[in-house]
DNA sequence: CATGAATGAGCCTTCATTCAT
DNA sequence: AATGAATGAAGGCTCATTCAT
């Protein structure tokens, strides 16, 4: 049974894939190195690299770096709301605390790439309007869930101060910030929990 | 009032400085710059003459971009919590009012510094000491406060998340992202109150 | 015999030539740059534009100057010894004046480099090595020599010593020096000449 | 009895001295730095703070970098030969020994220097006249010798080449090179000795 | 005589992007 | 579809030199 070889620099991949392959391999290696460097700590040369193909090939399905980083952000946060929608339409108990480390989750794993989104957002445009179609979106869900169940009926307004405030929470439990303080990281989860549930209940 | 005109490309300065006066030029300039237009968005040369001042000049009084990035944010950072901690002396009624008008005041000057900022946080070690240590000081201020005032004790964990919560809301709408999201600003800016005034209460 | 035209600035060369070919141009365009303008009077620019290409070029074959010097230098100092070589293999009448009339001749193509190669040896790690290296080789051929030619027996230092008074003289008369002081410039190479005759005697 | 207080890096000097008390320091000075760092290792900045001035001052008195590397050379050079003058002039066994001794110290003292000063010489017209001068004055130094002693007589290119042997060897046992080959370093010195002595012979 | 802040040309290097194969 | 050699504009930084004090 032969197993195929593996290069440590270069992952293999069929020379020749479906376009569709290419970019879905070109945008995960994108977001995994985007999060890790940041987006001006890499170049396009090791995007391409990181998912196994050459420079050109990265521009024959790309317009510029920033378009990956487009197709990368609307990847992940279309994965993210997915997973926190499963997580809503499930039902239980806890909806919040659930909620939560779904949400934590996703920081944790995207923190680095959203550090450099806030920076693109405020240069870019293409960015910007894809930042806030999220953020849309984000808001429709909410008032989704709160008709839905029944839920206290809030103001928008409130409902993006409840966004607000659990992914500035978030982002620096991701980055390891209570810790660094000598704070209690699970006692600031359990406030970010507080926090949403009061906000549902 | 008369004012002095200044010119763009070389604002009027004595042509001969002593070194504070032009590490203080090249430090607002650069604060205003990377504030404008983002870590990654300038270089030094052009950070020199924003300042009125030719390239070499700029490393004679820092070792590089990154070194007026953390002198620039410490200066700022001063500024914005000597300002807070006047407001907060200063008594009167509303007062969880008067730190958000602040806060925002702040938050809308500096933007665009602070979307840099959480870049480099990750990437740079300086920049991130620099930043916790500015953190744990906000973290005392407000342990102080409300010694001073009896007010409702809390846990730091707690106080943690209400900067959270506070710092990430000025963002947004220092960014204008509820009116870009057709939300009512002034709603907002309330709710952002009422939180402050909830944990000081 | 027609020779093929060269352009100065932008010598002909294939549009995309392999890594070797190009690396190989790079080598020799820096050994000639670096013989004319010394080390500290060119810069990476110029040896890419010399060798036909963009600046970048340079830098996807050298991670820096110091390095196509190295390079340059082992690949002109191992010309140059298998020349000497084919010299002593060939056999014939007056080795010695056929060895001076080689090594001059080496002297004369590479007086300029020579001079930054004491300066590299004394700056730079790298070079240094790489200047031991060859010399410890020089020593070694001519022990060799002495060996199978049944030629007359010297101590180790005494070979080193003839190198010594080979080298500078040759670098001298390559200068010019002799010319310069109203010597007579033959009559300086026959002295070399009966240098290495004795010494091989 | 006071003691002058001494700062290690920037050495007491009168606010005002004599021009020619503060052209002589800076010219050692920039000798003893161009020697341990090179002509291209070093700058006008740094050899005035090393002289304890401003870097204005070096400029009122040389009037660029080149032109202090030559007065240093000629500086050195002249202290060179006036204590090998003495040498001769002293008479005394072991002529040739004790030139010798006098040539290697001057080139354990001066290796750096004398590595910048052959790119220069051929970089340089000024440096390469003042070389040739000194050059001059060798040979007629080793010229008016052997008249003055009786010794044999010898055509001024056999002096040249004892000239260029006996600099390089010298230069090679400055440099550590015997050592770092495995070679005996006494011996070489002892071979270099013969050499002068046959000459002189 | 001496200072030292300031200059700016220019070198070293990177990296987004192209294009011939 | 993919390659990767090549590009060149531009950014980071240095340093010989000037000049107002």
């Amino acid at each position: 049974m032969a197993t195929t070889p593996q290069r440590v620099l270069a992952p293999v991949r069929p020379r020749r894939g479906t376009p569709a392959a290419t970019r879905a391999r070109l945008v995960a290696a994108a977001a995994r190195t985007f999060d890790r460097d940041g987006f001006h700590g890499t170049d396009s040369n090791r995007l391409a690299r990181a998912a196994g193909y050459a420079p050109g090939t990265f521009y024959k399905h790309f317009a510029d770096k920033r378009a990956v980083f487009v197709a990368a952000y609307e990847h992940w946060v279309t994965a993210e709301w997915s997973a926190i929608a499963d997580e809503l339409a499930a039902g239980g108990p806890d909806l919040a605390g659930r909620i939560v480390t779904r949400v934590l989750d996703f920081h944790r794993r995207w923190r680095g790439f959203r550090a450099s989104l806030q920076v693109l957002v405020r240069t870019d445009a293409a960015v910007r309007r894809a930042y806030r179609r999220q953020r849309r979106r984000q808001l429709e869900t909410l008032r989704a869930l709160r008709r839905e169940r029944g839920l206290a009926p809030r103001a928008a307004e409130e409902d993006a101060l409840l966004l607000y405030a659990l992914e500035r929470a978030c982002d620096a439990v991701a980055d390891g910030e209570p810790v660094a303080l000598g704070l209690d990281a699970a006692r600031v989860v359990e406030g970010i929990r507080a926090l949403v549930a009061r906000h549902l209940g």
